[in-house]
RNA sequence: CGGGGCGUGGCGCAGCCCGGUAGCGCGUCUGCUUUGGGAGCAGAAAGUCGGAGGUUCGAAUCCUCUCGCCCCGACCA
């Protein structure tokens, strides 16, 4: 064939593979999509997107595409460079801080670089939609969003400039809103199986964002940001964030107040080891400053604060310092106690029974005896702490597990929260004018690509799943000089091609470990090796990428065993 | 933004503590041999040591500042 007609030839790809994965790499994800040749980094937070990536971020687009507009949503774009006006609306140009990459432009005009496009979609429906007769709708996108993290990291998980599929659904009414929330919620099922990856669907904090409801879609992985509560008896699951657990009981003994000497010993670790008990027998008092004064957070000595629980309760705090502690309080940090003092309190509610040593609010000193009932009864009683592994659910008592996370999708109700300041309103049957409901989703497929490569790969590369491989299939003729070899090859590439499946041929004059090699790095889940001593009896082998498992078969019959054992394997 | 680490041929690293104008592996290029799990031999090209300033007869090595990247934490609408 004339130049090798349209095959895609391995050796007119642009394919970098490393032996090595940088240094610097810490997710499975990263050094392998850096490894094989799928991406290149630029500087913090930025990718270079290669021939390999482009093809597996593309096919993960399409499963999202399709799904979205299978529950009618209407692909648009938006722009990336926004006007400070629309962001000064809803109040965001403000709330937002470092995040948000901010210019000029040449007039002088404040502008941004879009992170997120609730504003853009909003201005839209606000300028557009007019009747209830025009709603519900479903817009969305596939967009580059810019954020100027704090911290980016682990390769494309988080980054400062990536693609997003974010949608917005606007609704006369909340029944509406139920509807297209409903309508993402399985939607997002089906994407998320569809490419593949394992994952979970939690309950999620609304945050300052202030809608009524929202969920997360979690793909189980070391590599991620998140950690989520699970409950396999009665299937509650939601983000540690707002997780409510039970913790086991407190085998701590009764017993009178007394003061016991604790010279030195301020931490939870050094209390328990100097009076050999046991960490559920303390009572944690931590000191934090908030905008309205410091409060004192109570929780029992085996439990960790969850700083975002408190943060719902008395809103942005930071720990208290040293100084802040003694000022406050007038006792020295580590010997705090919960008893006297005239700042707010809030205490987890496993502390409403049992007795507990806690500071003595003097230094050197612990208390021993210390129970809600006698010392803190002025205390508000609210669930602050983490929910740990073995907690039982909050809902049927069974055992939570606690699984890492990374986050792969959310979806939230906004409400009005966008259409009233930019006045997306909307005349109901009556002629009254009415702001839309709105609600609106994200995913990212960066997250999808990363996420697949956490949860399938081996010492040797990545295992895609079949429906995001960059190739379902990858043909290596052994050697390149062998004539029979090569019709072969591209026999069987045409004829996989005619039944729709994306073949790559390893046409490299390369020694056939470094072939083998590169292709399990790249992870194509079908791999054909055509050997000249194979095919002396007429065959060649077919390998999956996933199992190992090798089948020897008659050229004649490649095409169809192929075929069918990806039809198979994707069913 | 706080804490820690690192910037030396394309990639991965050593050298730095105890200053004396760079070295190893991989890759690349040429030739010969090899050819089913990242080949062997021979030869070659390629770095002024992130940047600036300073100390010194002399700086990759010491000092100051600066930029960049990674990790932990904070943040993450």
């Amino acid at each position: 064939m004339l130049f090798g007609g349209m095959f895609m030839r391995y050796s007119k790809l642009f394919i970098p593979t490393l032996k090595e994965a940088p240094t610097d790499a810490e997710a499975v994800s990263h050094k392998l999509m850096v490894r094989a040749g799928f991406v290149r980094q630029l500087a913090a937070g930025l990718y270079i997107y290669l021939p390999l990536g482009i093809r597996v971020m593309e096919k993960i687009n399409r499963i999202i595409r399709e799904e979205m507009n299978a529950i009618g949503g209407q692909e648009v774009t938006m722009p990336v460079l926004n006007p400070a006006e629309v962001w000064q609306q809803t109040g965001r140009w403000d709330a937002i801080g470092g995040e948000m990459f901010r210019l000029k432009d040449r007039g002088g005009r404040d502008m941004c670089l879009a992170m997120t496009h609730e504003e853009t979609m909003t201005w839209l429906a606000a300028h557009d939609i007019r009747s209830y007769r025009e709603l519900p709708q479903i817009w969305y996108q596939v967009q580059t969003k810019l954020r100027d993290e704090a911290r980016p990291k682990s390769g494309v998980l988080r980054t400062r400039e990536f693609t997003m599929k974010d949608s917005y659904s606007f609704d006369k009414d909340e029944e509406g809103l139920d509807k297209s929330y409903q309508l993402h919620l399985e939607a997002y099922k089906k994407i998320y199986t569809r490419c593949g990856i394992r994952f979970h669907v939690v309950q999620s904090d609304t945050g300052m964002m202030g809608g009524s409801m929202a969920h997360e879609y979690m793909a189980p992985s070391p590599a991620g940001e998140d950690d989520v509560a699970l409950c396999d008896g009665c299937g509650y699951a939601a983000n540690t964030e707002l997780a409510l657990s039970v913790p086991k009981a407190s085998n701590a003994p009764g017993g009178n107040v007394e003061e016991v000497a604790t010279p030195e010993r301020r931490t939870i670790d050094e209390v328990t080891r100097f009076l050999k008990v046991t960490p559920d027998h303390l009572l944690k008092s931590i000191l934090v400053m908030s905008d309205s004064g410091p409060v004192l957070a109570l929780v029992r000595g085996d439990q960790t604060l969850h700083e975002k629980k408190l943060a719902k309760l008395i809103g942005p705090h930071r720990p208290g310092q040293k100084d802040e502690v003694k000022a406050a309080l007038g006792v020295p940090a580590g010997f705090i106690g919960p008893m006297g003092h005239k700042v707010r309190k809030i205490a987890d509610p496993v502390l409403k029974q049992g007795t507990y040593i806690a500071g003595a609010n003097k230094e050197g000193f612990h208390l021993r005896g210390v129970s809600a009932g006698k010392h803190f009864s002025d205390a508000e009683f609210a669930d602050i702490h983490t929910a740990a592994a073995g907690d039982a659910c909050a809902q049927c008592g069974k055992p939570l597990r606690i699984e890492r996370v990374i986050e792969i999708g959310n979806i939230f109700k906004l409400g009005t929260k966008y259409s009233v300041p930019l006045k997306a309103n909307y005349l109901d049957e009556q002629g009254n004018e009415k702001p839309i409901i709105m609600g609106s989703y994200g995913i990212g497929p960066a997250r999808i690509a990363a996420a697949a490569i956490e949860q399938g790969s081996d010492e040797n590369g990545i295992i895609w799943p079949l429906a995001i491989a960059p190739y379902q299939v990858l043909i290596v003729p052994v050697n390149v000089k062998d004539a029979r070899s090569m019709d072969i090859a591209e026999e069987m590439h045409t004829a996989l091609e005619e039944k729709g499946f994306e073949v790559l041929m390893d046409d490299r004059d390369e020694r056939a470990g470094v072939k083998f090699k590169d292709a399990d790095l790249i992870g194509i889940p079908c791999r054909i090796v055509i050997g000249e001593k194979n095919l002396k009896e007429d065959l060649v082998e077919i390998k999956s990428r996933k199992t190992g498992v090798v089948e020897k078969v008659k050229v004649a019959e490649a095409v169809e065993a192929i075929a069918k054992k990806i039809v198979m394997e994707n069913a």
